[in-house]
DNA sequence: CCTCCACTGGAAACCTAGGCTC
DNA sequence: GAGCCTAGGTTTCCAGTGGAGG
């Protein structure tokens, strides 16, 4: 036994032979140098400047897909303009809408970086969303904040009546002398259509798109941070190369390019290998996807995972009503309540944009219009979350 | 070109768990 | 405790629809 934790130990000593620092390649690093986005920094700056003579700088939307740097540009030029601030009025705050869950917690999160009164304080639930508004407002008009807020992920706050962005977008005059400035984040390139016009044109005073790094700047980027994580010689080029193709293949994200490379380090380390080549990128990269399966399986409610196993049973994919069918049975098995197919209908929707299920409307004329429905999990994974939950294990 | 299937997906209403104020 | 509030999941209702077979 002791013989085993020694080797472990050793194997970990000697893994320091690939990693110089591992910090570089984290999903939280922000480097101070943001290649091929300069012009974006400059530009987020430029508009943010005013606060540091104490006027209100315009609201401010970035757009692009994930992993294209938005949050990454924001989150270092808030953070230089905290550092400039002589007047020690501006204040600034980070806060992701999806991350947070719903609108309510997102805006007890901003709540919670505010100074608010011992008997403001905002409970996790029980308040009606304006009183919540009412007092984050109150706060910054009393202490007189220049208030920078960086909302990431914006598109999470938007729905049918939401009128939260829009006293936000127009708090003005209710927190002066304060004033609250929004840079809202999103994923969503389609997100402004569903806005209400009103709100778009305040929150959208100035807007900046950012593109999908192509290949060769996501081979630049990685070659960058490799060498600061990496000791010297241990990451041949043709490892960022193919680590670059993989990730520029899927939409030039560099948080997943970045990713990638850490978890193809730990893997060569972990077998004890001397360099991080091309087959422990793509050891990294089946692992990526195990894992992101696997624990968007295992937080699933009951019902859905009902569903999934409902799915398995037909491996030559199938179609909604049948699984409805399939699924009727199981939760009968089961003794949980059945839902109705409009909600099964629903919860397979979300289970294709999860990537867990393919769920396609397909028309097949005369005999109807449906979903065509395929698993998209492995058996190995899908038995290894099942084998988790006793309840489970019955319907198999 | 028209029909008509087997659903889709929007909208609204309903329910429950939690928490507020008085 | 009564009478409010909200979030989030669900049900009910229903108009809408792509395209193979007529």
């Amino acid at each position: 036994m002791v013989d085993t934790i020694d080797t472990i130990f050793n194997k970990a000593k000697q893994g320091r032979v690939l990693f110089q620092d591992r910090n570089a390649l984290s999903p939280e690093f922000i480097p101070d140098h943001l290649p091929f986005r300069e012009v974006q920094i400059a530009n987020v700056a430029e508009v943010l400047a005013p606060a540091l003579h104490g006027s209100k700088p315009s609201n401010l939307l970035l757009y692009g897909k994930t992993g294209t740097g938005k949050t990454a540009v924001a989150r270092l030029v808030i953070g230089k303009l905290q550092s400039q601030d002589d007047s020690k009025q501006i204040m600034t705050l980070y806060v992701n809408s999806r991350l947070a869950g719903t609108e309510y917690r997102t805006l007890f999160k901003i709540a919670e970086g505010l100074p608010l009164d011992e008997e403001k304080k905002i409970p996790l639930t029980g308040l009606s969303i304006s009183e919540v508004v009412g007092r984050i407002f109150q706060a910054i008009q009393k202490n007189a904040i220049h208030f920078i807020l960086v909302l990431d992920e914006i598109d999470y706050l938007v729905n049918a009546h939401d009128d939260t962005l829009y006293q936000f977008t127009r708090a003005g005059e209710q927190v002066a002398p304060g004033f609250l400035t929004i840079v809202g984040i999103s994923n969503d390139l389609r997100f402004k259509e569903g806005l209400d016009p009103r709100v778009l044109s305040s929150l959208g005073e100035e807007e900046l798109v950012f593109a999908p790094y192509t290949t060769e700047e996501l081979r630049s980027i990685l070659a960058e941070r490799a060498k600061v994580a990496f000791k010297p010689g241990v990451i041949p080029e043709a490892t960022i190369n193919l680590c670059a193709a993989l990730a520029g293949s899927e939409h030039g994200d560099a948080r997943r390019a970045v990713d990638l490379l850490r978890i193809a380090g730990e893997v060569a380390e972990r077998e004890g290998h001397q360099r991080v080549d091309e087959e422990s990128i793509r050891k990294a990269s089946d692992k990526v996807e195990r894992d992101r399966v696997e624990e968007a399986l295992h937080s699933l409610p009951f019902q859905n995972k009902i569903i999934i196993i409902a799915a398995s049973k037909f491996s030559a994919g199938t179609n909604t009503g049948e699984l409805y069918l399939a699924y009727t049975n199981l939760a009968r098995k089961s003794s949980v309540e059945v839902l109705t197919q409009r909600r099964v209908s629903g919860i397979l929707a979300e289970l294709d944009v999860l990537g867990l299920v393919e769920a396609a409307v397909v028309s097949k004329g005369r005999r109807g219009r449906t979903k065509r429905i395929r698993l998209l999990i492995d058996n190995e994974t899908l038995a290894r979350v099942i084998g988790e939950d006793a309840r489970l294990l019955d319907l198999v």
